[in-house]
DNA sequence: GTCTATATTGCGATAGAC
DNA sequence: GTCTATCGCAATATAGAC
């Protein structure tokens, strides 16, 4: 068998539900019917619907804290960004739930988006800030840059990217053979611009 | 009376209560204990909770249906991109629900979200790629554009600034007072990037 | 139009057998 | 550690009086 135990097949079938439909929409008998175990599990396991809800996103949030990795490396801050928009690229590619997670406790927050959520989201707007703040100081970017604006707009194109997907799937090519050139546009846009 | 009718009632207190808790957050109790009437005014005026929360949502998206007044506009490209930027923020402050509804249904979706939720957003993507298009044919841009990525990244860069507002309150100053520096800052960036 | 009362279903949680 | 059975409660919806 693919899972060691009841604990981890609830995990893995919590997160793609909790996702799709939110933590209200979904319920405990639902979620131990796709993990294939009896419902008293959750209690057992976690001790309640909340606190496996709390589990995944745990596990979910967690790839974000490796963002701080890119602040200590020895490169100049306009590599950092690419670096950045690449590894959260990477993350959506690789983990389909994590936004959803993402935007859902942004819009809807449940007590987990004041421990989990918000100080993943800060921390890592608080890197982007700061390397921003560092190519101010070494004279890299128009100093009539503010830095908390500009970290958000970077932020945001990439992220919004990834959201818009449902919404704009027919207009707009979101295949990850793509996600070169999509890159590569962003950080063109942040760097110099649309006008010729 | 301010309001007119139950009904009226019902929308008014439907509205904050589903933008902040989602569609199954809210209980049909909750809101008609809210808006002052009896609970089975909701199937009497609407037929139940889901055709409540659908006539909640055509009410918020409505605004949207103007952003094709921009498209109409004898004007430069960059003069309308400037314009949609202005007319998102202008309907966030006066709708603070508007941007709830609009993340919530593109992160966990009800059947609300292929009837309103995506023909609206399709609609606002369209003319923001039309519009680059008609720049890019008139050579306003830079040739190598995709037009669908840039039309994606400028509405990113506004859209998140107001999602990520409940993460990083504490980081960005998001007054409404600061709304024409970040405009300016989202445009300039927008045409002409971050470099010196 | 608005009310009370209730029908019906589903929810989360757990006691207790094994 | 896993099961069945069930408790207690909240959900949406509506029948029927006024």
């Amino acid at each position: 068998m693919a899972d060691n135990d009841a604990r981890s097949a609830l995990i893995a079938a919590a997160t793609p539900l909790f996702a799709a439909k939110g933590f209200n929409g979904v319920s405990v008998r639902e979620v131990a019917a796709a993990a294939g175990v009896n419902l008293s599990m959750i209690s057992y396991y976690f001790g309640g619907k909340e606190k496996l809800y709390a589990a995944v996103l745990t596990e979910q949030f967690a790839p974000l804290q490796r963002v701080a990795e890119i602040q200590l490396m020895d490169t100049d801050p306009l590599m950092k960004f690419e670096l950045y928009v690449r590894a959260t690229v990477a993350r959506y590619r690789k983990n389909p739930y994590l936004l959803r997670f993402y935007t859902s406790e942004l819009t809807n927050p449940t007590p987990c988006f004041d421990t989990i959520v918000k100080p993943a989201i800060k921390g890592v707007v608080q890197i982007l800030i700061e390397t921003l703040r560092d190519g101010l100081s070494h004279e890299k970017f128009r100093d009539d840059l503010d830095p908390t604006d500009t970290a958000l707009a970077l932020a945001g194109m990439i992220n919004f990217y990834f959201l818009l997907e449902p919404a704009t799937g027919e207009l707009v090519d979101h295949a990850p053979e793509r996600d070169e050139e999509l890159i590569r546009h962003i950080m063109d846009i942040f760097t110099t611009g649309v006008l010729r």
